[in-house]
RNA sequence: GUGGAUGUAGCUCACGUUGGUUAGAGCACCUGGUUGUGGCCCAGGAGGCCGUGGGUUCAAUUCCCAUCAUUCACCCCA
């Protein structure tokens, strides 16, 4: 039986890594341009934590979540409650009120496959705690906005509020009144959801019902006198950037803690998977996980599985090609692969990348490896060189360059830095 | 959990007429064409229990059943 990788997780090859290293790097750029900070958290923590933050009655708590056998312990199916719990365990808001955070690695959980959706995913999250100006808010979504625009890949942005605990009861209300009237017309999911989470009927997918609920009251006309303020100055924020949206009453969140400010990078180039990074204000949560009261809280959560997807179908050419060697170093013979390997130490030890490999074979092959590695310089040790102490030095770049003779050791080789 | 599609070489895929003896290509790999010089070209080579198990049959990669895997979609979500 052939031991195989496990449904839903996936190798990153070399040949795509370097595309997630551009990716990682331009997120790593840019959060800095933001001033923000990276955190690394565990990725396994104790299954309450989640319950707490995520909402017990969610799909991810009720169903995907990969918990241990003794029920206690449960590797993160998301990022934020881990941030939280780790900035309220170790105090970090006393120490500066407000904290901007990012961190970037693997979530789980345990769902059925498709494109642009793994059981084992990656995120670049973005987290800040302790303010609760709109300013933020539109602050976030440029810094989403700016990364993308980097990236060269093209998504559009959709907005919505959800109100607060003032607010959203009511509108509750209204909404679900809306949809009992027309209840016996909807789907069963959506007859489902208007028990379990009436605010998910805004979002299904079904063409009947999308036109049954076409005229639903909009949560944008229900919000309180400050949750308008709030969402107006977020608007306006965005607007003074310049950065267009589209305002969408029928996106809501999935998970419970969102607040006002909902946001969602959106595409149309990734099948059924369209939300590329999604996030929002969480005003309550921090309190909630034991954190200060009142502790004001927003961020998102980019998906990179699907970022790298738009990056390979996009125009930009990210060059996924091996990472260029300074020199490879074929050694013929015994005493030339030992003195390769010598002289391998030493440049190497002086910064110098250096290529080589002990099997013996022909020098035609070992051009042919050094080639393929696409080094910049092959230096050859023969029986001769051994002879003469010099070996040879050729340019891969310039077929017609001469070659040269450099003695077998690593001073020799200093002004090659200024060719490479 | 539900539905559709697909499983043939390392990768991308053909062919296999209503079953029949040696299952092919491109790319990649190795060797040679240059007793020690890369990319291009040419020649050669290696590499497959045709996903797995069972059934029908003299004979199954081909037909039937089951199973597993992959994938897309639903659900949900980044």
């Amino acid at each position: 039986m052939k031991i195989k990788a496990l449904k839903g997780f996936k190798d990153i090859l070399p040949g795509e890594v370097e595309l997630w290293q551009i990716l990682e790097n331009t997120a790593r750029t840019v959060f800095e341009q933001y001033n923000f900070h990276e955190i690394r958290v565990p990725v396994l923590e104790e299954t309450a934590l989640f319950q707490r933050a995520i909402g017990d009655t969610t799909d991810i708590v009720e169903k995907e979540m990969y918990t241990f056998v003794d029920k206690k312990q449960t590797l993160r199916p998301e990022g934020t409650a881990s941030v939280l719990r780790s900035v309220i365990e170790n105090g970090l808001l006393v120490q500066k009120p407000v904290q901007r955070l990012f961190t970037i690695g693997p979530m789980f959980r345990h769902e059925r496959p498709q494109k642009g959706r793994l059981r084992q995913f990656h995120q670049l999250d973005i987290e800040v705690l302790g303010s609760k100006s709109p300013l933020l808010d539109t602050e976030l979504i440029s810094l989403a906005a700016m990364l993308f625009s980097e990236l060269g890949i093209h998504v559009s942005l959709e907005l919505n509020s959800l109100g607060c605990p003032k607010c959203r009861p009511a509108y509750r209300e209204a909404l679900l009144a809306f949809i009992n009237e027309r209840k016996d017309k909807l789907c069963s999911d959506c007859q489902r959801r208007s028990e379990t989470n009436p605010l998910r009927v805004l979002d299904c997918k079904v063409p009947a019902d999308r036109e049954l609920m076409a005229d639903a009251p909009s949560i944008q006309e229900w919000l309180c006198e400050e949750c308008g303020d709030h969402f107006n100055a977020v608007q306006q924020g965005l607007e003074r950037l310049g950065i267009p949206f589209r305002l969408n009453k029928f996106m809501v969140r999935g998970l419970d803690y969102y607040c006002r400010t909902t946001f969602e990078f959106i595409t149309s180039d990734l099948g059924a998977q369209a939300a590329v990074a999604a996030g929002g204000r969480y005003d309550g949560l921090a309190e909630l996980l034991g954190g200060p009261a009142g502790t004001p809280g927003i961020g998102f959560a980019m998906g990179m599985e699907r970022i790298i997807l738009l990056m390979q179908q996009s125009e930009k050419d990210f060059q996924e090609s091996v990472e260029p060697l300074d020199i490879y170093i074929a050694g013929l013979g015994d005493k030339g692969q030992k003195e390769a390997s010598r002289l391998a130490w030493e440049l190497r030890q002086d910064g110098f990348s250096v290529g080589l490999d002990y099997e013996g074979r022909s020098l035609k092959a070992q051009m042919k490896l050094a080639n393929r590695e696409n080094a910049s310089f092959v230096f050859i040790i023969g029986d001769e060189e051994l002879a003469t102490g010099k070996g040879v030095l050729r340019n891969m770049r310039d077929r017609d360059a001469e070659q040269m003779e450099l003695e077998l050791k690593a001073e020799a080789f200093y002004f090659l830095d200024d060719l490479l």
